[in-house]
DNA sequence: TCACTTTCTTACATTTCGTCACAATCGAGA
DNA sequence: TCTCGATTGTGACGAAATGTAAGAAAGTGA
């Protein structure tokens, strides 16, 4: 899961939604999972539509699925990603709100919701774990909507990049240099920009050396300050023009 | 709280957020609340603040509580309203990541979070409930960014007047001539908009003959119709005009 | 290697919204 | 009732994002 917070931070540092709540050694939810079936799916395989009656919660072993829903206008927007070690589905509703769909190879583990309550009814510590995901699924939904209303293209598309990062970190990978997960139309959905306006930002993050490209995916982030500063919503545009100069 | 859903509802209507889950006939939650003590706050009195220590759960009485972040650059962004009934700091996080303060005369109740917990713990009609409003608070804030990354000015007035007058109809309150229980800028934080566009799209509103304004707080829905066309996105803004040719 | 598709980039015209400056209105308290 | 101050409304202007349309680059498969 992709998550921001360019707003103020607090005293300590406990904005960050991968910092809501330690995460317990136990991880309960994590043991009903294990023993779980596994379903391979290729890309672009649904998983379930909007309306579907909710009966699995989903968890992630690799690859990458898109939680999106489909507007009246036709619009597509992609309220969420979710890699490997995340949930999907488990907000209590009886009726799935939103559709998702593999955008590679992915593996995935099912246990019916059915289970899972069972579960929590016996183990507090699920009950916990379920509350402390939910409550950082609202701290996501919040941190996106404040970088949706509030920053310019290039601020999105840094937010957006250094999550990507921050994901990276938090997995021991490379959070330098990385493949986007991503097409553009995906971020543009995700970010609620046009095709267009992503590909511009990220043209001029690379004139202005903040960022280098090599081919369409593979991505370095050569600037991270700057890109923090953008994230911050710290900078104007015509800033980036300052960063190619001091470049 | 106000919610919103401008995109595609499935088959059936399982979306407003009001829905999500009917509500259960026992209100345990509420039960937790009935005989909690109740403040009496001003207005424009801070209930806690962001970085605070969260030591209490708040049920609003009366009143007003608006919820919000200042962000880096001194903005002020609203991120939900708390009217009467809807309960403020559920989620589990060991600080509170938000501003809250009173924007009129309000009576509130507070539970302590451990003892919610203890409950929680004794009685599993609390966490389902819990569960509930919090699955519900994900959906409205998804809801929230769908209206502010995807809509122009007068579409999230309209989705904003849209849900007031939603939330009034859930208490059999008029839902066609009310106050408006915010200022301009309220809703210009709430709708990431300056003032003056929140100004602008009343007025176009007004002019169209799909509202009407007496004082600045009276307000009429005239046209509700062409508000929830303009709030599920299926009209241009010049079509607004069309409507005022119509009228 | 070549043809072909998908994905991405760029340029230009247009639109929307924010900013600034100032006028008008409301309503609380004298 | 009147006055004052906070709030709201309006117009002009510029900056930023979008849509359109055309074209380039990367990937795909024979």
């Amino acid at each position: 899961m992709l998550t921001s917070a360019h707003y103020a931070e607090p005293a300590s540092n406990w904005t960050s939604n991968s910092r809501i709540a330690p995460r317990p050694h136990r991880c309960a939810l994590d043991d009903c999972f294990a023993q779980a079936p596994v379903r391979q799916l290729k890309a672009k395989e649904p998983l379930f539509a909007e309306g579907d009656t909710k009966s699995n919660v989903y968890k992630v072993d690799s690859g990458a699925v898109l939680i999106y829903k489909i507007l009246n206008d036709g619009f597509r927007q992609i309220v969420n990603f979710a890699f490997p070690g995340d949930y999907v589905g488990l907000e209590m509703s009886p009726l799935y709100s939103y559709d998702a769909q593999t955008i590679a190879p992915t593996r995935i583990r099912s246990v019916s919701s059915a289970t899972l309550w069972r579960q929590a009814r016996e183990d507090t510590v699920v009950v916990d774990e379920i509350f402390e995901i939910l409550s950082r699924e609202i701290s996501a939904a919040r941190g996106h909507f404040l970088t949706i209303g509030r920053l310019s293209a290039t601020g999105r598309i840094a937010t957006f990049l250094l999550a990507l990062a921050e994901r990276n970190e938090r997995k021991s990978l490379d959070s330098v240099n990385f493949q986007l997960p991503v097409r553009r139309s995906d971020i543009a959905d995700f970010l609620c920009l046009s095709v267009e306006t992503v590909s511009r930002s990220l043209t001029e993050l690379k004139t202005a050396r903040i960022i280098s490209l090599r081919g369409w995916r593979q991505i370095k982030l050569a600037n991270r300050e700057a890109l923090e500063s953008l994230a911050n919503g710290e900078t104007t545009d015509n800033c980036v023009s300052q960063w190619r100069k001091a470049a």
